[in-house]
DNA sequence: AGGCCGATGCTCT
DNA sequence: GAGCATCGGCCTC
């Protein structure tokens, strides 16, 4: 794959997308190795689709036992499909503006999520930059370096909440492709040293080194 | 490089 | 009514 030319499509092919058994495990080994995989976003119409990020930063929630977790008091009408399918998504509306995006984890009734937080961009550059609008980002490394960042850049809003990216339900009558999916690392790509922290922008459990982040 | 703060509206108590 | 799983701008060191 040519990754800085922008004039040919990008060879999404060979990224073969997580399986549910990849989800349907323990929350915080589930947001380790999401580090490195690529999360991959199909738009209609848009000549560089599919946008292509590899993720770099991810939190894990889980449910009763983590008082920082949407889930900590139970099932609510946001938080539900924290507790349905692993490999379903998870986007909540946040500060009155933002979209964060997880993915759901554990087994159906026990409470789990990933939280992505930050990603490289890798291909869809010039749409990425168009749906963040705002200011001139000067480095292509901040453009998807928060989870709202990350949502703005993908255009990915309520509309996804509850997406089952195994199934594909929900996508498109017109469409045979999945409008995101999250796919393993390529054979060649160098696994990434991790790094654990407190998690971010919490004010409970900020014991919990649940935040995990690829090394600079 | 790091801290503070306003924007802005939903969720849960 | 309080509290956000945030961001970007502006301020000070």
């Amino acid at each position: 794959m040519s990754k800085s030319d922008e004039s040919t499509p990008f060879q999404y092919s060979p990224l073969q997308p997580l399986a549910r058994a990849f989800f349907a495990r323990e929350t915080c080994l589930v947001a380790e190795q999401l580090i490195g995989c690529y999360l991959v976003r199909h738009l209609p119409n848009i000549a560089d689709s599919p946008l292509v990020v590899r993720i770099t930063e991810t939190e894990a929630y889980k449910g009763e036992e983590d008082a920082a977790s949407h889930a900590f008091r139970g099932p609510t009408a946001r938080n539900q499909v924290m507790f349905d399918t692993p490999g379903k998504l998870y986007v909540y509306f946040t500060y009155g503006m933002h979209y964060c995006m997880n993915i759901v984890t554990e087994a159906p009734g026990i409470a789990g999520a990933v939280l992505i937080r930050a990603a490289e961009p890798i291909h869809g550059i010039a749409t990425i930059r168009q749906f963040r609008s705002n200011k001139t980002i000067p480095h292509d490394r901040d453009l998807l370096n928060g989870p709202a960042k990350l949502t703005q850049a993908l255009a990915i809003d309520l509309s996804f909440n509850g997406l089952d990216l195994i199934t594909n339900e929900n996508r498109p009558a017109d469409s045979a492709i999945a409008q995101i999916s999250l796919c393993q690392p390529l054979a060649h790509d160098i696994p990434p040293a991790i790094e654990r922290t407190p998690r971010i922008g919490i004010s409970k459990a900020t014991e919990l080194l649940w935040r995990y982040k690829k090394s600079p």
